[in-house]
DNA sequence: TCATGTTGTAACTATAATGGTTACAACGAA
DNA sequence: TTCGTTGTAACCATTATAGTTACAACATGA
């Protein structure tokens, strides 16, 4: 299975919080950009806003980054969003038979493989921050406006 | 969402036959060990053996190792399984709006990065094989037994 | 004060994957 | 030819996702 797409939408929200900074950012608005619904929008603001990346003004509307783009990696973001619950990456199978020598011993073994890979997945996220995306994200604007 | 448990039941399986070798092992007797449904057994043991990593006699029965432990990492067992589509590991949005700025670009930016960090997760799985596997789950099957 | 536009959230839906289960034809060996 | 096994289809319950409608709570500006 995949990873939800909350995360990229998540990304993709900050991204806009970052590059239309000052503008009036409503979740009909983002919506917009990122091709969903409303909704979806609030849900995941919502749980950016929970994380304490971003603000969000209840009736008046719109939403501000709540901190600077460089203290927020991608694993922040994937965090928020509940991507991928803690150590659970890898679903392992639940009943081994303990009366077996091998299934009795197989999941200790494995489930340490299993956060190892996790981590390693998690650490090039956690690598990158969200300044850095949008310095990318800014160059691949130039260019494809120049074209 | 969670990586299926096919990957973990397809090592173990894998197990049980280094273990077990020479033993006459059907997918009745192998379910018993990982805790399911024989059919459910069959279905990985069926996608193992297209993958070349066993062999399984229809009729009388049975599974054995088609390949030396050695030449099998726990990436093989992954993709034998289908455990994770190839570069689809993260679920990207996919109607992000190509009229706005950070719409049309933020697709190729985050792609990038998705994969670089699916990669890292894979590649800790490749650099396992079997055979360390089954070296450290026969350490910890002694450890217990002594107990 | 009140009208307006927005957020937060509940509730419902369709879709898809998973893993368990029953059933049975095809097969191989004794 | 009998018996136990595999390979597969078919079905089911469960779960997560993502889209949608609906509406109360809220802030602001007229």
């Amino acid at each position: 299975m995949q990873i939800s797409s909350r995360f990229s939408i998540g990304v993709h929200i900050l991204s806009l919080l970052a590059v239309n900074s000052g503008a009036h950012l409503t979740s009909e608005w983002i919506a917009g950009s990122v091709g969903t619904n409303p909704v979806v929008i609030r849900r995941v603001t919502g749980q950016l806003k929970k994380a304490g990346l971003v603000e969000v003004r209840a009736g008046s509307g719109g939403a501000t980054l709540a901190r600077g783009l460089e203290s927020i990696t991608l694993l922040d973001v994937y965090r928020a969003v509940d991507a991928v619950e803690e150590g659970k990456l890898f679903h392992m199978h639940e009943q081994p038979n303990p009366n077996c020598e091998v299934g009795a011993n197989i999941e200790h073994v494995l489930r340490l493989l299993m956060l190892k890979a996790q981590d390693a997945m998690e650490g090039v996220l956690g690598a990158v921050t969200m300044r850095e995306l949008v310095d990318v994200l800014a160059v691949e604007i130039k260019r494809s406006a120049v074209k």
